[in-house]
RNA sequence: CGCGGAGUGGAGCAGCAUGGUAGCUCGUCGGGCUCAUAACCCGAAGGUCGUUGGUUCAAAUCCAGCCUCCGCAA
């Protein structure tokens, strides 16, 4: 069967299922209409504010469904679109089973990990929070769990010592795109594989909160240093200097030691930690832009030995 | 009118309740010292204090409006 004859439904919210579209509509396949969550009110303004996948498939013409549920109604709605395929990244929601049994070819998921482990909403900051060298994209068949069913391909990516959950993401929604296109191929031509996942080695990856983001220079070197990199740019990593909470932007694992909390250095400012210390590359108070982390402690007056 | 912080040489800050010489640390440029330095010493350039109007002999500072940036919330 041939790819712009295979009537595909897309399924996905934020960028990077906005890149996966992207994709499937360049590489020739007959996208007939895209389920995205409903527009959210973002920023001070509140201005409500329509999800990448919408602003793409509206730009290129293809229906845009922003369901409340995916049961009764949409249900009804999926079947009367007939997709052969439905392609899920990244959307939000888990699919009953009443629609994962209308397509033909089934209903497939891109996953940002190397499944089973990381099954949820974050997989890729868990990864870099723990400090995994590793993480990768999983392609499979969505059944009525979360992110348990059986997997198609498997594609590894290595994740660079200092890489931040924005360069990740990028990076991942890059290589992970072609592959889904591929893997869609596969399907349809009836050259995919199907493993069942071993249940007993999932891990899950819950949403993160903004309160896991508030640290203190207790935790080693090393833990700090995934935290922000896997928080950022969100819920970003903070401790609380008087009152005030500063984000930590950027940090550099540095070859000192001394008292949790003592700055060893003012230029550029160094942190000792519980174990080791780092360097605060870029950091903002409230109320204030990113800013050097030097330029910080020159305004502070800080001095070498003082506490933070 | 959701709550709150903030706009001062290139960067980060102080000064503002008690109006009256534009301050600090850093950077930049020039010179010096040192085996050497993210070190130190000497010197210089660089600001209509966000904007508009008001009060006053005099406004960064007091009053009113406007613009912009940011934190929280979502």
């Amino acid at each position: 069967m041939n790819k712009k004859d295979v009537k595909v439904l897309f399924m996905g919210t934020p960028e990077i299922a906005k890149g996966c579209l992207e994709q499937l509509v360049n590489d020739g396949w007959n996208v007939i209409g895209a389920f995205t969550r409903e527009d959210k009110p973002v920023g001070r303004k509140q201005i409500m504010t329509p999800p990448p996948v919408k602003v793409y498939a509206v730009e290129q013409n293809i229906p845009v469904y922003q369901p409340k549920t995916l049961k009764g109604e949409a249900t009804e709605l999926i079947s009367q679109l007939a997709p052969d395929l439905i392609v899920v990244v990244a959307y939000g929601r888990i699919l009953p089973k009443a629609v994962i049994d209308v397509p033909q070819f089934g209903c497939l998921n891109l996953h940002v990990s190397l499944l089973p482990q990381y099954r949820g909403a974050a997989p890729i900051q868990w990864a870099l929070i723990n400090g995994d060298k590793q993480t990768g994209v999983t392609v499979m068949h969505i059944d009525e769990g979360l992110d348990t069913g059986d997997i198609i391909d498997v594609l590894p990516i290595e994740i660079g010592e200092d890489e931040t959950q924005e360069e990740l993401f990028l990076d991942v929604e890059e290589k992970g795109k072609a592959f889904l296109s591929r893997v869609c191929e596969e399907v349809v031509n009836g050259t995919a594989k199907r493993t069942p996942q071993d249940h007993t080695k999932a891990t899950l990856a819950p949403p993160l909160t903004k309160e896991m983001a508030l640290f203190s220079f207790d935790n080693t070197a090393e833990t700090i240093h995934n935290k922000v990199r896997g928080q950022n740019p969100w819920p970003s990593a903070h401790f609380m200097f008087g009152d005030k909470k500063v984000k930590v932007i950027k940090t550099k694992k540095v070859d000192m030691s001394g008292k949790a909390g003592e700055i060893l250095s003012t230029k550029p400012l160094v942190v000792a930690c519980g174990k080791g210390a780092l360097q605060l590359v870029t950091v903002q108070p409230e109320g204030s832009k990113a800013m050097d982390g030097t330029a910080w402690s020159l305004g502070r007056r800080f001095n070498k030995g003082d506490m933070l």
